[in-house]
DNA sequence: CCCTTTGATTAGAGCGCTTCAACACTTTAT
DNA sequence: ATAAAGTGTTGAAGCGCTCTAATCAAAGGG
């Protein structure tokens, strides 16, 4: 910057107002300066600048798992939002692993991000203690074990209950009694579609029939359970994956097993990424908006730096999508 | 940092010492400053600590698609890579559009990063001019059009052309003829596999025979295609698509079709993503060692910050993976 | 013709950290 | 006892930028 400034003649503060697209710069020092900028290709260092401006304009983003097409599809909505309102956003990968998720956010906040966006983090309320008076915080597609306490973290999820309770309707629609849910284990939302799962089996009155077994997130976690549960004596009928991706693992190793989907037994996922969508696995699967969810992501950071105190809650409505994998039960 | 040297009773000096793990810090004083750190919630600034350090550990990572599963494992390869050399990754994505790749490395250059890996990028030699003797930089995933003349940019790829012609073998083999490749348009490594599959066709004397049509990189742009081809006098008995996820994408048109595969077309694509796998789908592909190239890509990075100057090109080897989409044509 | 106003430019302090040279002690060698 | 060498600690400069307040030049008003 020394040298840009000494090549046109002026100071190093009128380098910064150039750079920066000051209105009250002549025209003619203007055109100087990004001329010598051009020659010695001068390029801004954006940490100084960050430090002396004190802000970054950068918007953290921790997902839970960068392969998971759902989660990167959320990123992307973030991604957009973030950059029609001039910010940046630096993705940092938790990989299923809590711990990384904490280190991952403790990265983030020396970074001096001035928002936090966390996409299916399996994080819970007492690990953001600390963090969330530093730092507005947005969880998205994720709910947060003891949020009630958090009056500093905005929260924005699809209704995981309502999602969970649709599929049992549809499936109890469609006769259906002896319906297995497959759990995505420590993650996140896994709490809210099982509640809803209990739920839906009471409601359709089939609660003594209800079977929550210990799944994950994706495909591999599927095997053993379908293994055990095609052993005994009266298998489900109906399958309940906690997303698109163990459901597709579902049907692989129901394929395996020479079982016919959806003639001897239905299957449901959650997430509707592309995945289900492909017709040769035509998933039937519960829709999340996940660009939308990005979106309000950022919307919820942004109003809390412009000064909101209260927490905000947007729950999004599930929406059932029907494809081919679901039907009535045999026989 | 004041703060924590008043109530440790130290200097300013000393904190940044014990912070930074020195050794020769006693004992006692050692314990103070991290006591005094965590009463006061003190996180050092890394902007600040860049900035003074002249450095800062961070490779920063521009990615073609995020979305697109291929992609997502190389990072993740490159992140395990850096993770285990103290390095740090910013991940930018380019979404498919090249003047945003563009931007996205300008920022990741200004952000001070010490090693640039374009994964899948569609930026030519000429775009990274400027950009190569500034920071190093490892092109990985995609070939760069005119490195011929970049001594600075390293190369880890797949051979493309290996793979196509692999393809094109395993088909003709099978007793194919007319076999047509659906490319990737813009995409970087489009240009080397379908170079590939005309050699390929050559080799197996159905040069006459070669037939490209621009395709994308994901499923929407088979559809137009397929519709195309479906429609012609002779079409093709077997299809082979520039990745799986264009592959997913003709899957589906020829269902929609009632053109059955691979009795009636075989179908390949390419990059094994775990998409490939599913056994509904089942496509054979072609397998691209990622994680691998994510590591060596940190690799060639690092080496470079080492003081190698030579370019380094490392060419993996594909490996055609034979699953249920292919067999013999018709009749 | 001097004073005020307006507009363009600049000096310099400061952002939060690191690091080097200097300093104050101890210890060891002589 | 004293010099030399080693430990632990600190003051202060500097990293590349921004931004406030001060300065300067030109223009307008009386």
């Amino acid at each position: 910057m020394e040298d840009v400034a000494e090549r046109a003649n002026v100071s190093r503060a009128l380098v910064s107002l150039v750079i920066n697209g000051s209105p009250k710069v002549s025209e003619q020092k203007r055109r100087r300066v990004l001329e010598a900028a051009r020659a010695l290709g001068y390029r801004p260092n954006l940490m100084a600048r960050s430090l002396a401006q004190q802000r970054t304009r950068i918007i953290g983003v921790l997902v839970n798992d960068l392969r998971n097409p759902f989660f990167a599809e959320v990123v992307e909505g973030i991604e957009t939002a973030a950059e029609s309102d001039e910010f940046g956003i630096v993705v940092l990968n938790g990989r299923r692993d809590r711990s990384r998720e904490l280190s991952a956010v403790e990265t983030l906040v020396q970074l001096q991000v001035e928002g936090l966006a966390l996409v299916g983090a399996q994080l819970d309320g007492g690990d953001l203690d600390e963090i969330t008076d530093i730092v507005p915080t947005v969880v998205v597609a994720s709910d947060l074990v003891g949020s009630v306490d958090h009056p500093g973290v905005d929260v924005i999820v699809t209704d995981g209950r309502r999602g969970a309770e649709l599929v049992v309707e549809h499936l109890a629609a469609l006769g259906h009694e002896r319906i297995l849910h497959i759990d995505g284990a420590h993650n996140a939302s896994a709490a809210e579609r099982r509640q809803g799962y209990r739920r839906g089996m009471e409601a359709a009155g089939l609660g003594g029939l209800a079977d929550v077994r210990a799944g994950g997130d994706d495909e591999a976690a599927a095997f053993a359970v379908i293994d055990e549960v095609l052993a005994s004596p009266a298998p489900p009928t109906a399958v309940f994956a906690f997303n698109d991706l163990l459901a597709a693992g579902v049907l692989d190793r129901l394929d395996d097993a020479g079982v016919s989907v959806p003639a001897d037994v239905s299957l449901v996922g959650f997430d509707n990424t592309f995945i289900a969508a492909l017709h040769h696995l035509a998933l039937t699967t519960v829709n999340q908006p996940r660009l939308t969810m990005g979106e309000m992501a950022v919307a919820a950071l942004l109003e809390r730096l412009n000064g909101r105190e209260e927490p905000v809650r947007h729950t999004l409505e599930p929406e059932l999508v029907v494809r081919g994998t679901t039907g009535p039960p045999p026989f």
